[in-house]
DNA sequence: CTTGACCTTCAAGGTGACTTTAAGGTGTAG
DNA sequence: CTACACCTTAAAGTCACCTTGAAGGTCAAG
């Protein structure tokens, strides 16, 4: 990790934005939160960003898609960062805690898809006709 | 389905709050969402549910932990529902694509656990030394 | 027949995670 | 040297998902 092929070219908010796929403002807002900080400034103050900053950036995204808040995120630290630090007990702890967490969401998520294909399963056998879903509503509000 | 062997005595908002482990206003919330009604109403109003709501509730906490939203999860109608309704490729459209949806999170996830695996493994094999993991932050605010 | 734990509605308040707005500086192409 | 697309900060706005509060009705136990 200290030794890499990776380009080191910095980019400036809005490449890492448009690399990663979110809004420059977003990652504005992660480092306001503490979780994804730019690597230096430039001269002008533009924030500077290593190719790193879009694998942490990726990894934030795929947590938060699955249900973990920023708070949970952030509390992990650099997560897949550089270096430094001891790995007290109390690291490893929450490390366990998390991955037990994940463990729940991979129970949660067969549950959902096992729902669902159920659901998909009976749709298609009577063709037509259909006795597990049902819409209730016109849906008020959208987004995401 | 049509032939159980569940109680079907009716339970009031409290009991199935109780079961499922959710507080007793936000089923009215979801009620008003759209999300989930009771079977019927005491003469005095009180809301009546039967067994089958526990089990739509954890349904939605569920597919809510991995990250899907009410609207989201409303869309899905009535998901384990009774019966009525055709199936038209309209709504087995929307299952295949939460399905997919599915699929993408479970990537997700695996990412996710891959990650904190890999962290967790660096942690003890480098025992009081841990490279991957740095607390960046007193961490603001909490909850959940 | 009152106490106390339940239930009702309606409305307002709170939190997390952005998104938008305003007012302005930077940098390169023509 | 002027466009124009980018960047800056600070603050306010939005949306989903609850949570809390006020004011009151219901019902079994004592």
């Amino acid at each position: 990790m200290t030794t890499e092929a990776t380009t080191d070219r910095l980019m400036t908010i809005g490449e890492v934005a448009r690399t990663a796929g979110v809004a420059t403002p977003t990652l504005r807002y992660y480092e306001q939160e503490g979780l994804l900080s730019p690597t230096t400034r430039s001269r002008a103050g533009y924030r500077l960003y290593d190719a790193q900053a879009v694998e942490q950036l990726r990894f934030i995204r795929s947590a938060q898609a699955v249900g973990f808040t920023l708070d949970d995120i952030r509390t992990l630290g650099r997560l897949e960062g550089e270096s430094g630090k001891t790995c007290k007990a109390e690291v490893r702890q929450l490390l366990e805690q998390r991955l037990a967490e994940v463990t729940e969401k991979m129970k949660n998520l067969k549950r959902v898809q096992e729902t669902l294909g159920q659901a998909l399963d009976r749709c298609q056998r009577s063709n037509g006709e259909c006795k597990v879903l049902k819409e209730i509503r016109p849906a008020r509000r959208k987004r995401r």
